[in-house]
RNA sequence: GGCGACAUCGCCAAGUGGUAAGGCAAGGGUCUGCAAAAUCCUCAUCCCCGGUUCAAAUCCGGGUGUCGCCUCCA
């Protein structure tokens, strides 16, 4: 299995410190608002990563942290004229309730950086205590300056940012390039007792703290969005190996970013989407497909008619289960070990660095085995339960049975058949105006029919 | 200004040395009273120029273009 690491640059061969166990770690959300649907992408993506390491029989453990006291976070307060802990507790919950909908298993750990808060000040600490950190007026920095390879993960050097005229002067650092550990409280703030005052952690040092505190000093994986490499992971791991030499973690993958409509999504273009909003209009599961159909680490475009396209692609899939009648075959014991070519193509793709576009066209490859009609009703069945076990590493097929079903009480279902059994008269009587004003104006309120060999259909559109 | 990424059919998107996966759209056939659905078939030489090689979308150099990071940000 092969991984791009950002720390070397280049796909590395991924070899886990523990055999047959994985830890993994991706940065959670700031809870100020509700997700917004780039957001969604390195959530749903590390979601598949733990998906497709457990189906490769590792066992896994998987922290996401919520960083539940910052900045936007007391703004928002502010804003609403009520408390920090109010706004962090609503919009963590609303988190867990979007990654609900969204398919998206929850974190084996979900750590809180005010749970925390001792640990960290506790890092601070010895940081001072080492030297690589030092206290400024009731702030706490660390000297970028006192350990080597400072913006080894960024590929950035120190004389390159000092020459960014961007930083902004701040006169209580001793190199601008130094970050906060710890930020003095303002009156009114939120804040903690500390050796230095009275204060909040900054928001570099929750992830060390809480990360090497479940998963332990050096773990495999930390994820997360580019925007984090610099300076977010890069003060991490900044902080980590102040600490005692070690790297935070082995490997570093950093999904790329979502645009929309070609341009970053920001509030000012007015093309800034929450998930949960997208969520109305589109089913959870073609968000998945669109972020799954271009590999992790591009810039992947979001526009209506992506998402569209995503919709009619991932019923294909479905179209196929409803044509072998899946629901009734999938507690039967049928061998699938003639798809095992299928599944091989499946794992090399994502075997390489994830690779979730290919890993899709072998699905889509199982369709046309469904579908064929040259196969055998045994290979055409084979195939769907190939393609069902697939695609549930992916995340997909979540309530399979409902998806299939046209869901309409009984009265409903009975008045639609009669409907039907009406048109077929008139259709017998080639009153073919008749018919086709019953089949158009059920069309209006939704119901499509369909006449096959077999005799009329009916299905819910959508 | 510094660092980096990307440029493949109308659209989306795999492919990193051996002669272009897949999806959407489109065109054509079958089926149908007509539709829909289904089904079958068709559909690219890879931004430009130069180089390396028996062989390049894939490697190297030079252009052009798009984007990201350098500041809170997934």
């Amino acid at each position: 299995m092969k991984i791009y690491n950002t720390m070397t640059r280049k796909k590395d061969d991924f070899i886990p410190i523990t055999e047959g166990e994985i830890n993994m770690y991706a940065c959670g959300p700031t809870v100020y608002n509700y997700f917004h649907i780039g957001n969604a992408r390195p959530f749903l993506f590390f979601d598949v990563v733990r998906r497709y390491f457990k189906y490769l029989g590792y066992k896994v453990s998987y922290v996401q942290n919520i960083t539940d006291i910052d900045d936007k976070i007391i703004e928002q307060a502010i804003k609403e004229k009520t408390n920090f802990n109010e706004i962090a507790e609503r919009y963590t919950k609303a988190f867990f309730d979007d990654l609900k909908l969204l398919n998206i298993n929850y974190a084996d750990f979900n750590p809180k950086a005010t749970e925390y808060i001792s640990e960290m000040i506790d890092l601070i600490n010895t940081l001072v205590v080492k030297g690589n950190a030092y206290e400024s007026n009731g702030d706490v920095y660390f000297s970028v300056e006192s350990i080597p390879n400072y913006g080894k993960l960024s590929g950035k050097n120190l004389n390159e940012l000092q020459a960014g005229a961007r930083i902004e002067a701040n006169t209580q650092k001793k190199n601008p390039a130094d970050f906060t550990l710890w930020k003095k409280a303002k009156d009114g703030e939120p804040s903690w007792d500390s050796p230095w005052g009275a204060g909040r952690p900054g928001w570099h040092t929750e992830c060390v703290v809480m990360s090497r505190k479940i998963l332990g000093q050096t773990f495999d994986i930390h994820g997360g969005g580019v925007d984090l490499i610099f300076p977010h992971h890069e003060n991490e791991l900044a902080q980590a190996y102040a600490l005692d030499g070690e790297p935070l973690a082995n490997y570093w993958m950093h999904n790329g970013f979502l645009n929309v409509d070609g341009n970053k999504m920001s509030k000012s273009l007015n093309n800034f989407f929450t998930t949960r909003d997208i969520m109305k209009d589109y089913d959870p599961e073609v968000i998945r497909f669109f972020f799954l159909s271009k590999h992790y680490r591009s810039p992947i475009d979001f526009n209506e008619e992506i998402i569209i396209e995503s919709k009619k692609a991932l019923a294909n899939f479905y179209s196929a289960f409803s044509s072998i009648d899946i629901i009734n075959i999938l507690d039967q014991d049928i061998d699938i070990y003639e798809f095992n070519e299928a599944v091989q193509a499946f794992k090399e793709a994502m075997n390489d660095d994830f690779n979730t576009a290919k890993a899709l066209a072998v699905m889509f490859d199982l369709v046309k085995e469904i579908k064929s009609k040259q196969n055998s009703l045994k290979k055409q069945q084979a195939a769907a339960l190939t393609l069902y076990e697939l695609g549930q590493v992916l995340g997909f097929f979540v309530d399979l049975e409902d998806r299939l079903t046209n869901s309409v009480d009984q009265h409903a279902e009975k008045l639609i058949e009669l409907m039907i059994n009406y048109r077929l008269e008139a259709k017998q009587e080639k009153n073919y105006a008749f018919s086709d004003r019953i089949r158009h104006d059920l069309s209006e309120i939704g119901i499509e029919l369909q006449d096959t060999p077999q005799g009329t259909i009916w299905k819910i559109k959508e």
